[in-house]
DNA sequence: GCTACCTCTGACGTCAATGTCAGTTTTCTA
DNA sequence: TAGAAAACTGACATTGACGTCAGAGGTAGC
């Protein structure tokens, strides 16, 4: 498929793609006159790649461990680095579960609050 | 308390602490020299700061909900945001923990497969 | 009062993942 | 076979949360 096709069933633009590929994490093939061509597989790793950067894990590392991803067969070194970013995950997780329980009580209590009648200044 | 204090004790830079105030997120007195003073509340609001960053929250957002937090009190307007907020940090936890699947399955896979002997090309 | 560290403002630098624009070439559709 | 739509490269712009530096003034221990 083409570039324009990938980006709409991904969701990703088109510009994002060209980035991803000039980092190393997204292959193409080329058509004669140089446009890209994508196999069907080519969504998947996309959604991959998206996932990992919502993990908050940097191109480079990405790059290091998508093979990985792809073989299914990493060396200690990099096994090494992918069991730090689950830590990461998990801490990330964690944090954001805390932070849940904040918003809820904040958000009881101003529920509760403005029903009683006294009004916090609007944006 | 100054500000090298406050920056220690939340692990947070100086200058990030300047930051917040720029954006009006944490408030502070002043000496006569003109020098910035805090109140042990502080340390705990930096804390909530950090946190609402962390949920991927922008200044303007906090900003804005910072005083329902203090006062407990919201407009329906921002209780709005708040849900809305509430809603994306779910997201993300669910995000995070299907990518925390796919991590697993990776570690998995490669530490079995290396243990076999094919090992990946190290970064 | 000296010295070493702390703090101030202001301004420019950074980094990563795109957005955007320009000028050109390819591909699809009528 | 036009003409519209999509793709190309290359380069500069953007955004947010700071880092960093310069030059000047504040503060604390001896």
């Amino acid at each position: 498929m083409r570039i324009g096709e990938l980006a709409e069933r991904t969701g990703v633009s088109v510009r994002a793609l060209r980035y991803y590929e000039e980092q190393g994490l997204l292959a193409s093939e080329r058509s004669e006159s140089g446009q890209r061509r994508y196999i069907e597989n080519a969504v998947g790793r996309v959604r991959l790649i998206q996932q990992l950067y919502a993990a908050g894990i940097s191109s480079a590392s990405i790059l290091e461990m998508l093979p990985c991803v792809v073989t299914g067969v990493a060396a200690p070194e990099v096994l090494a680095k992918l069991h730090g970013h689950r830590s990461s995950v998990v801490k990330q997780i964690e944090e954001l579960q805390e932070t849940l329980l904040q918003l809820d009580t904040v958000i009881a209590g101003a529920t509760k609050a403005y029903a009683t009648g006294v009004p916090c200044p609007p944006g």
